[in-house]
DNA sequence: CTGAAAGCGCTTACAG
DNA sequence: CTGAAAGCGCTTACAG
């Protein structure tokens, strides 16, 4: 069986092409008759309209790409279901390309992704939303671009972040109104801009209350569960014991709870722990976690709505948005 | 600034179009000399060929979709993260695609999808993998596809799955050696064919043993946390109650123990709780999990790879895969 | 309301 | 080794 084009469509139909182009689009000026009659040969012909011969024409393939290198599978979860939810609304689709930001060739790997596939935007999350090298080039290739919990200030593009240091301040000041003042820190990846935010959230707070900042209470992390694994043993082993931890993100803090509980400690009676982000996890252990939800979702699919509707109108102003983080308090953290 | 095409390109460098192409495609029959002028001609004019372009005079767009519909956020990353290797491995890029199975309009999903972007075939994971009316659609349509973890036998398509049935055995039978004799199952969702597949060899392993098969010591779970704490509650609430839960997944298995700690039961001293498919969480959380290790990524990887092999070349015939599942035994589960 | 022509930026099939 | 012609399946811009 051969294909069914809008030429055989026409044909079968008796119309001209453009006639069933119009059909296809909706568009006006075609008599009730005559669509009529085209729809009819669509479902006769089972035609399909070829989206790729559309995408030449128009110059566009009505695919977003989503660049991200992170190790919390649920935060990418979430960024995938913000933007699909965006993507769909306006007749776009999803394609997902993690890379690395530190790989040898992170340029070329944007570039090759670009040569294999059409895409009519990119939304940059972290920590690509603040790598100058990435966005530099995008610029010159003239792609259209939007980031996502990015801490450039840059109004050239589209932005939507939600406040990190803020966030972090709050949770850190949670702990010290439970009485808490020696409260250990785990940093995240030196490579996200949100690691230094919460960093400094932290300090804030601690300055804010008369804490002095002791630095040896500070591990180094990377977000991924396995870096608060090797954080929590230092951090344990602190003669005297912190009353408490705070986490850069919620796997991170899980780690701490699972070699404080292997270890015999009761949390929160013996040490408070808090996360960051609000991961399923931070609720699927027990103690629950108490933690800062971002609106991950909710960030991603305004990044992405943005960036389509600036694709179809290119004079639409870019915006920058930053939503607010919500403290969420669970059964991890207690009065000392 | 105009676009620079295949034509500028030629233009500039003095040779036709045609010797353009063979350059970009590595195709011979180009002179050594001739080919490096066009190569600096590309760097010149900063050239990126058109894939669109490119997708509608080969009539293919190298773009894999990959369709799901899981409560499982570590599930599907692992799926995406087995079909982008063996996407990038041939220069495919994946579009992801999450809809709904019972949704009102499934086939006008996808026809919808199939008509805003161009796909070279669908890699379907469950419970797409054993949806009879999607497949049958996609035949008529004549689009590629690859089923994972499929209970189908259908020799007319490439399947990769796992031995379900044997490691729900194998996992009962390791309760079992426990000393364990009245052990609760909690199902997965009634749409997946794993669901049935678990549930018997939890019945066969038990017949195997002599222990009486007792209905009231199942419960309907639908593979999420939340059907998972819901279970839980009306197992621990059993009449004497089970010395052991076995989760048709690792989400289902954590709420089981969280609930239990919550508690105040010890696990495993006071109760033994085993899950399935090796969910990161399995080994966040203290007790680790005992669970059955299930390769996703190698069998969607495995999947995607044939996938691309049988778009490429469509003589290579249909390959039927089956990975084995394996046991991995922690802290949830110990002696009677 | 309808359509003929040209074009989107590549590749295929063929000729030399 | 090189290229002119035709075509992939649509849409855009224009004419009537």
């Amino acid at each position: 069986m051969k294909k069914v084009t809008i030429n055989s469509v026409a044909e079968y139909a008796g119309v001209s092409k453009k006639t069933v182009s119009r059909v296809l689009n909706n568009e006006p000026n075609v008599s009730p008759a005559t669509r009529e009659k085209v729809l009819k040969v669509f479902k006769e012909l089972d035609y399909t309209p070829n989206p790729i011969a559309r995408g030449l024409a128009r110059n566009r393939s009505f695919i977003i790409g989503c660049l991200y290198d992170n190790p919390s599978k649920s935060y990418i979860t979430r960024v995938q279901s913000g933007a699909l939810e965006a993507c769909h609304k306006h007749n776009y689709n999803l394609l997902i390309h993690p890379c690395e930001l530190r790989g040898e060739a992170l340029i070329e790997n944007i570039e090759h992704l670009l040569t294999t596939s059409r895409l009519d935007g990119l939304v940059l999350t972290p920590p690509f939303s603040d790598s100058q090298e990435l966005i530099e080039f995008l610029k010159k290739k003239d792609i259209n671009y939007a980031r996502v919990a990015s801490a450039l200030e840059d109004e050239s593009s589209i932005s939507v972040r939600s406040n990190d240091e803020q966030g972090a301040f709050e949770i850190t000041e949670h702990l010290i109104s439970l009485g808490h003042n020696r409260i250990a820190f785990i940093k995240g990846h030196p490579d996200h801009s949100a690691t230094e935010q919460r960093f400094s959230g932290y300090q804030k707070a601690l300055a804010e209350h008369n804490i002095e900042y002791d630095a040896e209470l500070v591990a180094e992390g990377n977000f991924s569960y396995h870096s608060g694994a090797d954080s929590a043993k230092e951090i344990l082993d602190l003669q005297p014991r912190p009353s408490a931890v705070f986490a850069s993100n919620d796997y991170m803090a899980a780690a701490v709870l699972k070699l404080a509980t292997q270890t015999k400690l009761n949390v929160p009676e013996d040490i408070s722990i808090a996360g960051f982000d609000n991961a399923p996890i931070a609720r699927h252990i027990w103690p629950g976690l108490t933690t800062i939800a971002q609106p991950v979702e909710e960030m991603t699919r305004q990044a992405v709505e943005q960036l389509i509707l600036q694709i179809s109108d290119p004079d639409i102003e870019n915006t920058q948005t930053t939503l607010e983080a919500k403290l969420i308090v669970r059964e991890s953290t207690a009065r000392i």
